[in-house]
RNA sequence: GUGUCCAUAGCUCAGCUGGAUAGAGCAACGGCCUUCUAAGCCGUGGGUCGGGGGUUCGAAUCCCUUUGGGCACACCA
């Protein structure tokens, strides 16, 4: 389905051009001045210049041919040259018919889908995820759904860290403590226990202990490296052991991202790609773009119209090992050859915006990637506390992610048992989806590159723009979508109607958007707008809702006109809550 | 130092490729429940869009400059 700011575009386009002017003036936008009119055209100021003529005698002259348009119920050309335009009930009514019947609410699929792999830019292993993790996390599974929902195919790596130093570190703080595992008695040769000797927290004691010690300890550092590079280069027991590091993480991180309903198509990381590291530095030396620089295998990425330093895109340090950037080139080789997508997103935090670039540069100037593939970074900013900073427990230390859902969770279950009845093992679950609703609402409805503050008390509140005003109104909606049918009323037999209020009028004017909403948040990968659509919508439902007693109504057609529009408002809202990645209860 | 992002109401944020009186929410104050979930709705107050120039018929939006922040700048990821 066209959108409907496009078919007032084709019959600006059309009119434009039957008074003599060009075509390309006649493009619709949303009005600003929702007293007036309820959509706008700017196009004769824009060509006033062109046709050496006052805008508002352009304007007269084409709102003069739309007298009688199928679309307009009035045109006005208003000084110094708008076009104020009001939408035809009957247009209004035919569009969100047509989009009610449509399985995708108007939402049209491209010609040719784009194959998409998102790279979460993934955690490392043997870390417990904290607050920096659900950035990536909520924000990819939401891109993922939009642009799935917009006809493309989506697959999605959660992409370990289980490859670099920090294996090195947690091997050598393992080995200091347990010298006697068999995992480190090199001669020796037979199965290793199929059983981790630790556990998920344990390990997660180690990793930080192990940080701490190499920053302050030279000689420990350089165990370290030892034991990463051992562990690149096949060692037996540290290979083993690591097997053992990863199986721990991966079943916990696993548990961790289900709790938050997050799935990934892949759980790879940059160990995958080790075997084929050579193979890739062989090529890109080939090529002749690689070449020792101070000891380390690099490619220049500057070009001549940059106005900073580029440094080179390191490829292997100096001992040869290998660093992110090989592993993140050689993922792109691998998943080339293996999923040959036309884009590559990559979701970090924004400090890596220059590593990017470097690596994009490398991958294009290398021949890892053809020219027509786009790679996409999209660095996300930090998420601070209320004093502005970096968000910390109240103790000043990293906030885990499972801490902040139950914290959450419970914060959410004192609200929906207090002062109201919902049989206690109801209130559970739905204390659960309404708190993902806070935290992923409350995450996703700011622009992605920028800092947010996180506020608890702000995300959980029922008021304002919050996931749970947006469930709230849902469940309001299903509510007397329910007790129609305990009438014995047919929901999906109602009838739309044309928009008997005002504010009816608005919401039927809102859904007809969703389809642009949609499409905009899609081709901008921006979840907030869709955020701030649904926002609207919940809105302008709630202010119809209370001047508008439903179920009351004895007029039957009058009535299943509104059930047919509460109909598609919660089809609506639930479409674009399900793409940020969080659901409704039925009630709360 | 170089580069980059940001600065909008007391607080948290919108503001699409420049358009008519800069919008929400929270907080404050005042209304609305014998009637579909008041976890809601309606209303009031609150702004020299960091400062200064410029382009334009028109600038929060584009350009320059300045101030104040964040971040990055080859062997970490």
């Amino acid at each position: 389905m066209k959108k409907i700011l496009d078919l007032i575009s084709e019959e600006l386009k059309n009119a434009f051009e039957a008074a003599g002017y060009d075509g390309a003036l006649g493009k619709a936008t949303i009005s600003n001045r929702p007293d007036l009119c309820e959509y706008q055209c700017n196009g004769a100021m824009a060509g006033a210049k062109q046709y050496k003529k006052a805008p508002i005698m352009i304007a007269n002259e084409v709102a003069e041919k739309m007298q009688d348009s199928a679309v307009f119920a009035e045109v006005n050309a208003v000084a110094p040259g708008f076009l104020n335009l009001k939408i035809k009930e009957e247009f209004l009514l035919s569009y969100l018919q047509q989009m009610r019947a449509d399985e995708k609410f108007g939402m049209d699929m491209p010609e040719s889908p784009r194959k998409v792999v998102i790279d979460y830019g993934g955690p490392n292993i043997a870390k417990p995820l904290h607050v920096g993790h659900l950035r990536s996390a909520v924000i990819g599974e939401s891109i993922k759904r939009i642009l799935r929902y917009c006809g493309h195919e989506v697959i999605g790596d959660v992409h370990l860290g289980d490859w670099g130093l920090q294996m090195g570190l947690i091997i050598t703080e393992l080995k200091e403590r347990h010298p006697e595992w068999v995992y480190f008695d090199e001669s020796y040769t037979g199965e290793y226990p199929t059983d981790a000797p630790f556990t998920i927290s344990e390990l997660e004691e180690v990793y930080p202990t192990a940080s701490g010690k190499s920053k302050v300890d030279p000689e420990y550092k350089a165990k370290a490296m030892e034991d990463t590079f051992k562990l690149q280069s096949g060692v037996r027991g540290h290979r083993a052991i690591w097997n053992q590091v990863k199986n721990v993480s991966i079943s916990d991180l696993k548990a961790n991202y289900d709790n938050l309903g997050v799935e990934f198509d892949l759980w790879k990381g940059e160990s995958d790609v080790h075997d084929i590291i050579p193979g890739m530095v062989e090529f890109m030396k080939a090529g002749g773009h690689a070449y020792v620089s101070e000891g380390a295998l690099v490619v220049d990425v500057k070009e001549e119209t940059d106005t900073k330093e580029i440094p080179p895109c390191m490829i292997l340090k100096s001992d040869g090992a290998s660093l992110y950037n090989t592993t993140d080139l050689a993922t792109i080789q691998e998943r080339m050859e293996t999923i040959n997508p036309d884009e590559l997103i990559y979701l970090t935090d924004k400090r890596q915006e220059l590593y990017f670039e470097q690596v994009f540069r490398c991958a294009r100037k290398t021949g890892l990637v053809t020219p027509d593939v786009k790679l996409v970074w999209l660095g996300f900013g930090t998420v601070n506390g209320k004093d502005g900073k970096p968000f910390k427990t109240r103790d000043g230390g990293v906030m885990r992610l499972e801490n902040l859902i139950k914290e959450t969770t419970d914060e959410m279950y004192r609200k929906i048992t207090e002062g109201h009845s919902l049989p206690a093992e109801e209130a559970g679950q739905t204390a659960k989806i309404i708190a993902l609703s806070a935290l992923k609402y409350g995450d996703l409805s700011n622009q992605i590159a920028k800092d947010y503050v996180f506020d608890l008390d702000r995300f959980t509140s029922f008021e304002g723009d919050t996931g749970p005003y947006i469930l709230y109104t849902i469940v309001r909606i299903k509510s007397i979508l329910n007790k129609y049918k305990e009438q014995g009323g047919d929901v999906n037999a109602a009838m739309l109607q044309k928009a008997v209020s005002g504010s009816e009028k608005d919401l039927m004017m809102l859904l007809s958007r969703f389809n642009a909403s949609m499409e905009s948040a899609c081709e901008e990968i921006a979840p907030h707008k869709v955020c701030a659509y649904i926002y609207d919508l919940a809105n302008a439902f709630n202010h119809f809702y209370h001047e508008t007693k439903i179920l009351t109504e004895e007029d039957a057609d009058k009535k299943a006109g509104w059930i047919a529009v509460l109909a598609l408002t919660r089809d609506i809202l639930e479409t674009c809550i399900d793409v940020l990645g969080f659901s409704a209860p039925e009630r709360m």
